[in-house]
DNA sequence: CTCTCAAAAGTCAAT
DNA sequence: CTTTTGAGAG
């Protein structure tokens, strides 16, 4: 079925497998994609040709991915293809499609278009709420515990009537969940919101009961083409069914390509079932299927080692990923004493690698979980890499933050009564709990939102001071609504902020952290502009969604000239020059938690394989002996996976402090890592640095110390040395010294635990 | 209603 | 270790 001629620009440089999946046209097509395997490419490709020979027109495109990143990514290299030709094509996130439909469609079934999104800490915090009004922490319940299965049940299509009927009426704990499932219910929808999972769910429900409204979307997207179909769910592979049905008047269902890698399946615990692509051919009767093993990424050392850990998986279908590019450069592997260790071997071998000439922005550094990246930032803090931390404690998740998004929600959708309380006390006007219980019951007496029953409280008998609070407050959202219809997003929360005085407060008082409270909520004004220079159209609904739906990995700044800090989760679709994957510890990879749950195993050495497959030409691999847990030091034992890369492929780098014979985590064979692992109280005694003290206590500030070549000096924990260069200018001074006993290292001056000797 | 301090908890990844 | 929470005083 080919419609390009053999010579065809689109067709250069493809492998024949890549050819084929880009011209192949029929209903299904499932992309087998190893990593690597330029998957996107060839996704781009085939939704060029399509727009080039005229099959389709752009708008009859839809091609969803899984992180905005992506998306962007994608639309990119699309428009280099096509030009202006991508104009009204839909290439986006589930979610954001999702929303997208969800906006036009929302009059139908009981919601308006300025609904407000509610994202997992919004969704908690109001499950909290109502375990506590309905007392069912008597029952078992917990706030994580109904989070997790409210969201299970929404990924299964489940709604509150369904679960209802499904369970036994006489289990009290079952009962009790039920309440509480149906009042979260019953609140989202009175506050005209959807939490994260309902986004795809209820575009399921909404296609299935109106199918009129079903129908326009399947005439309007003729191609449709999922990437990292791994990782769907149960909604979201529903969502894909519905929209590549048949309509009600014979149009035959949309072609649907799907691209994924079993092997790079990593989100089960967010309901993905690697089953979706397991049996496409199954639920596709017809799907063609191609499978794209060259590798274009890696070299042949990285991708034997993702080979033979992968391996190890069973019921996979076997596929091995090949280059041409030869072998490479070793991988190098690392044990430090304990966290800070391995973090200083990072940050030492980075600068040698920067050096050599690779930039910080082609490195980075993975870790399983967030609470890792205190010791690596620790360490980089007092260097001179620069680098950024993706995601972790999200800057939308802060408190101040919060706060401040409270008043635009609100402004933009006044049922939003979470937003509202949120607000009533922030910055404190002495709206205490008393009064907001108080104006809330006057609102449901009366049938109105909580924003509505801020007009009424002259007749609420409360005490002047707090009528008085509460009459400016109504008349300050007043204002802001009016401001909102006519003007920039970055306008209205700069009246906001001069209106209630929110960073004034935070200057005033003594806690030097709110200092940073206030710095993070004028990068959020400065966000705003932001957002209003690049979508001179955008309105006060439009930044809010896409607050809502930036996802980690969507921060990244190519430009930045950083090295990139990020979960192995993150990582995924990612890929660097040089890959450091820190803590490959029994515990940390496989997680003791995911450990023990079924198929945990499985997935976290996906997880593993993932990040190897990330890398292009160095993998390092790291772990340390003793890691800290909430302050309290354990024994780590070397991850079961590191074994299964084969030592000839590794080379161990030594201690630079000196390990004496300290053997090395796990040798090619025989005796297990466990046995060759030494006891800690066995450990030659190393240079007490005590990491933690220095480094939590207040912050060194060397910021006037004058150095210039040929001073010599003293460092905490490298001792004396010489400075050999001096960079930089200010607070990023960067003096360049050998020292004695460490050989060279880059220190920041402002920083550094250094005196001049 | 607000502030302060001490106890308790979080312990896995994230759209 | 850090952040959140609850109780009790002001």
């Amino acid at each position: 079925m080919t419609m390009l001629m053999p010579n065809d620009p689109l067709l250069t440089g493809l492998n024949p497998q890549q050819a084929e999946a880009v011209q192949y046209r029929g209903p299904a097509l499932l992309i087998v994609a190893g990593a690597g395997s330029g998957k996107t490419r060839v996704l781009t490709h085939r939704i060029a040709s399509l727009v080039r020979n005229s099959e389709a027109w752009p708008s009859q495109i839809l091609a969803i991915t899984f992180t905005n990143k992506a998306a962007a990514e994608m639309r990119e290299r699309a428009e280099t293809l096509l030009g202006a030709a991508t104009e009204g094509m839909w290439i986006s996130t589930f979610h954001s499609s999702c929303v997208r439909i969800l906006r036009r469609e929302a009059e139908n079934f009981g919601f308006t278009k300025s609904f407000t999104i509610y994202d997992s800490h919004d969704s908690r915090t109001l499950i909290k709420r109502i375990i506590k009004e309905f007392d069912a922490e008597s029952f078992g319940l917990t706030v994580s515990g109904v989070a997790g299965k409210i969201s299970r049940l929404k990924n299964e299509l489940t709604d509150v009537e369904s679960y209802a009927r499904s369970i036994n009426a006489d289990d009290r704990n079952e009962a009790a969940f039920l309440s509480v499932f149906r009042e979260y219910t019953r609140t989202l929808q009175s506050a005209n919101a959807f939490d994260f999972d309902d986004l795809i769910a209820q575009t399921v429900f909404l296609f299935r009961a109106f199918p009129h409204v079903a129908d326009v979307y399947r005439k309007k997207f003729r191609h449709i083409l999922v990437d990292e179909y791994q990782d769907t769910n149960h909604a979201q592979y529903a969502l894909i069914h519905e929209l590549t049905r048949e309509t009600h008047d014979g149009l035959p269902g949309a072609s649907l390509t799907v691209v994924g890698d079993s092997d790079q399946s990593i989100y089960a615990f967010r309901g993905a079932d690697i089953r979706n692509i397991a049996e496409f051919e199954r639920d596709f009767p017809g799907a063609h299927v191609v499978m794209l093993e060259q590798n274009y990424r890696s070299t042949q050392n990285i991708l034997s080692a993702a080979n033979a850990v992968i391996g190890n998986n069973f019921n996979r279908q076997d596929k091995k990923l090949w280059t041409d590019v030869g072998d490479g450069a070793k991988i190098v592997g690392f044990t430090g004493y304990s966290a800070h260790d391995e973090a200083q071997f990072v940050v030492d071998e980075i600068s040698s690698l920067h050096a050599q000439g690779l930039a910080y922005n082609d490195i980075a550094i993975f870790y399983r979980t967030n609470s890792q990246t205190r010791a690596l930032e620790e360490i980089f803090i007092r260097s001179a890499v620069p680098y950024r931390i993706l995601g972790g404690t999200k800057f939308y998740e802060r408190a101040e933050i919060k706060d401040v998004m409270g008043y635009l929600v609100t402004v933009a959708n006044p049922n939003d009564s979470l937003a509202t309380r949120r607000i009533l006390n922030a910055p404190k006007r002495g709206i205490g709990p008393a009064t907001e219980a108080q104006l809330q019951s006057f609102a449901d007496q009366n049938g109105i939102t909580l924003r509505e029953s801020l007009k009424f409280a002259d007749g609420l008998g409360l005490g002047p001071k707090v009528s008085g609070a509460i009459r400016e407050l109504d008349a300050l959202l007043s204002e802001c609504e009016a401001t909102a219809v006519a003007g920039k997003v970055g306008d209205l929360l700069t009246m906001i902020l001069e209106r209630t005085g929110y960073v004034v407060a935070l200057r005033s008082t003594r806690d030097a952290q709110d200092e940073a409270r206030a710095e993070n909520v004028e990068e959020l004004l400065a966000v705003t502009k932001e957002f209003d220079k690049n979508n001179p159209e955008g309105t006060l609904i439009d930044f809010l969604t896409e607050v809502s739906l930036v996802a980690a990995a969507d921060e990244i700044d190519d430009s930045s000239g950083s090295v990139s800090l990020m979960t192995l989760h993150t990582a995924k679709g990612l890929e660097y020059d040089a890959v450091f994957i820190t803590g490959i510890e029994e515990e940390l990879l496989p997680h003791r938690m995911a450990a023990m749950e079924p198929g945990g195993e499985a997935e976290e050495r996906r997880l593993f394989y993932v990040g190897i497959t990330r890398a292009r030409k160095h993998l390092h691999l790291s772990l340390a002996m003793q890691r800290a847990l909430f302050g309290q030091s354990n024994l780590a034992m070397p991850s079961r996976y590191l074994q299964e890369i084969p030592a000839e492929l590794i080379e161990w780098r030594e201690n630079q402090l000196g390990l004496g014979g300290v053997p090395r985590p796990l040798g090619a064979s025989g005796s297990g890592a466990t046995s060759r692992w030494r006891e800690p109280d066995a450990l030659p005694e190393r240079p007490k640095t005590e990491w933690a003290n220095r480094v939590t206590n207040k912050m060194r500030d060397n910021g006037d110390l004058e150095l210039v070549a040929g001073d010599r000096i003293h460092h905490a924990d490298f001792g004396d040395g010489t400075v050999n260069q001096v960079t930089g200018e200010g607070a990023k001074r960067v003096a360049h010294c050998t020292f004695d006993r460490s050989g060279a290292k880059k220190l920041l001056i402002k920083v550094a635990p250094i005196e001049k000797i």
